[in-house]
DNA sequence: GCATATTTGTCCGTATGTATA
DNA sequence: CTATACATACGGACAAATATG
């Protein structure tokens, strides 16, 4: 299991970190790898974490090591167990049906708060839509996961409240611990991208109660699919 | 500045001390008493938290000290800035405003969640308000708004999701960090301990549309009198 | 059930880079 | 500009808890 982590490249360009929280930089880094790792399934769920393996393979310190499995855990990627160790979440169905009850309560709520003011900017909700697309087109299928989580990021951004983002972000970033269980076809993704457009399309024409039906649905949806999905993978 | 630091008082032992249940670690403590004295305002906000200084005072070494502010960044109470330390978290009017409008989506969302299950236990509300109503009597103003950040974590569990209820927890922290603007007073509490039993009181008629716009007043005053208290504290 | 090896939790010393008086 | 203080990060150490044979 040790050799998973020695593929590991170093070379990876940090995502723009908009908000305020700027951390430590080596922390942080190794943080970005490790969580790249886990959401490619590179590092499954109930895997321990270990921090002579991966800090050999990583070239750091057990302190700053530590300092970066404290960050995975506090956006729930993973978990501490005390004198045992940081592990991949392992989720359940609970999980799946937990977060998405979450996340319909965020979006829905945020999409009502745009409600509330005369002009609503949906750029960002149509440029992820733009980027779904072109991503589906050269089906680039994990290109299309992170599209799309950019999508229902830009809808809670729509709430105008920084603590609202921070929350979706966290809610939105567990959310990528089930992509392993997606399937990467066509059939699976198309369908989502229509969604999107059509929500985009709502909220333009600044009809805001189709868009929370339809952004109701749309999650109730994935969720259904997601728990399917889970089912056949997990057994009964 | 390091004056504050030598008055802590060691109420629990921070080493050798064997709890059964102790399941957090000494970073959790050392956190747990740095957030009271942060909520209490011994450290004032903008202070810078030293590492040198309080590793010192409190006997735990710069490694433990870092995973302990680590927990106090995420939480909001303080800020990291690379490089430059760990800062107790200085508030603007517009973080109060964004905590606000926070509030109201999350438990908002969380009393509509409410309304469409067929039963609702508000025990834990109720419990809330009778412990605010006893510490009011016995004018433990500390206490009232201990009791009142329960009443609205109580809320906020109605959603009945493990996420949304974090959530809150991790923005009610921060409404901590006003305590120190609030003024102790009987007038400045009571009214919001009526507002409290009027809103349980609807829930259990199943009046969640009266709950909901209860609520949502009750946040917009507090809101209103926090930004009145700020203005009056930090002037034009 | 026990002895041993591994791993975590915590502390210390130190070198380097960064910010500030 | 220099000096100082501090944060960052590393490596080593040891006890306690856990896992292994």
């Amino acid at each position: 299991m040790g050799d998973a982590v020695s593929t590991m490249d170093f070379a990876e360009p940090l995502r723009g970190e908009k908000h305020l929280l700027a951390r430590s930089g080596t922390a942080e880094r190794v943080a970005t790898i490790l969580r790249r790792q886990i959401t490619e399934g590179v590092f499954p769920p109930g895997t321990r974490l270990s921090e002579p393996a991966i800090g050999a393979a990583l070239g750091v310190s057990r302190n700053t090591l530590r300092e970066a499995f404290q960050l995975l855990a506090h956006e729930r990627l993973a978990v501490h167990e005390l004198n045992r160790g940081v592990f991949v979440r392992e989720l359940t169905a609970a999980d799946i049906r937990d977060l998405y009850q979450a996340r319909r309560m965020i979006e829905g709520a945020a999409i009502r708060q745009a409600a509330e003011r005369e002009h609503v900017d949906t750029s960002a909700l149509a440029l992820a839509v733009a980027d779904g697309r072109s991503a589906a087109e050269a089906e680039q299928w994990r290109a299309v996961g992170t599209a799309s989580m950019h999508f229902h990021q830009a809808v809670a951004d729509l709430a105008g409240s920084e603590r609202i983002s921070a929350t979706a972000r966290q809610v939105l970033a567990e959310t990528r611990l089930f992509f392993v269980l997606a399937e990467h076809t066509r059939a699976f993704f198309e369908p989502y991208i229509k969604r999107h457009q059509r929500i985009v399309s709502h909220l333009d024409r600044g009809r805001f109660d189709l868009a929370e039906r339809a952004l109701e649905a749309y999650l109730r949806a994935a969720e259904k699919q997601l728990l399917a999905a889970y089912e056949r993978r997990a057994g009964p």
